[in-house]
DNA sequence: AATATCACTTGCATATTGCAAGTAGATTGT
DNA sequence: ACAATCTACTTGCAATATGCAAGTGATATT
């Protein structure tokens, strides 16, 4: 079960965890959506499929980007959240917002939301940290 | 030849464009490594194969990050270099070699670059880009 | 007790990846 | 001038990944 990299350049590493077209939409959908569920994910704009959707889901537990617990509220539910490994990749999304804001014309991005991130990131990473600790 | 997006998230959009495990590094070769030409890609440390790299090349310029030009002092061969919106992924590129570095155990990025970026960012962004102008 | 919900799993067709070998034009060496 | 080499690909094919649809089993609701 041990991983072996392709090398242990940092970006190729993060593109070995994440590197595929539906990872960082999950974790997305977490950090600024609030989801949790299963289904909530599955509900997602882009519409994954199921067994894609359960593969990345497990891939993102062994690698420790979120981690997986059961719903006392509803034992046939399991509430999925960031650990503070996928926490750290708040940065990169912003950056990766303010890129595909960018050079999209079409973009759904709130200009309000590239404004207030391009002067003032760091009032903005901590407010969106603060959001995700529901525990 | 017309692309539809899954949708017009900026982080959606960003992964339809790079987020597969190629892209992103031909683009730190050329940002990082100063490396222009096909030759010196397929001798990367991940080792692209060869048909794989010559689809990345075509979707990265298709997509305009990348430009491809012959190279006057050598017929057979083409200058890859980046765009202005290629030169633009360098925020994301540098905050995935932070979250790279501080969680690979076996991270090859040098510490005193990490160090630089997060306590000085905009002056080595502005410096590497400077080095990017050979034109 | 029957029905619905939820988080998956399975089967299968299609698409993508990756290895190895081949090709065509430009360049270099003799 | 000619052959060998270099350079940027292309092609064939096997293996893997993706995506759609249908199925399953555990829990929850009525």
């Amino acid at each position: 079960m041990k991983k072996e990299y392709r090398s242990h350049c940092p970006i190729n590493f993060s593109q070995e965890i994440f590197g595929d077209k539906w990872s960082l939409l999950i974790i997305r959908d977490i950090m600024f959506k609030g989801k949790r569920y299963y289904g909530e994910f599955l509900n997602s704009e882009e519409k994954i499929s199921t067994n894609i959707l359960a593969d990345r889901l497990e891939k993102l537990e062994d690698n420790k980007i979120i981690i997986k617990v059961s719903d006392v509220n509803n034992l046939s539910k399991f509430i999925y959240t960031l650990t503070d490994k996928g926490i750290d990749l708040l940065p990169l999304l912003l950056e990766m917002i303010v890129w595909g804001a960018k050079h999209d014309k079409q973009t759904k991005a709130p200009p309000e939301f590239i404004n207030r991130f391009i002067s003032d990131k760091e009032s903005l990473i901590l407010e969106i940290k603060k959001n995700l600790h529901f525990d």
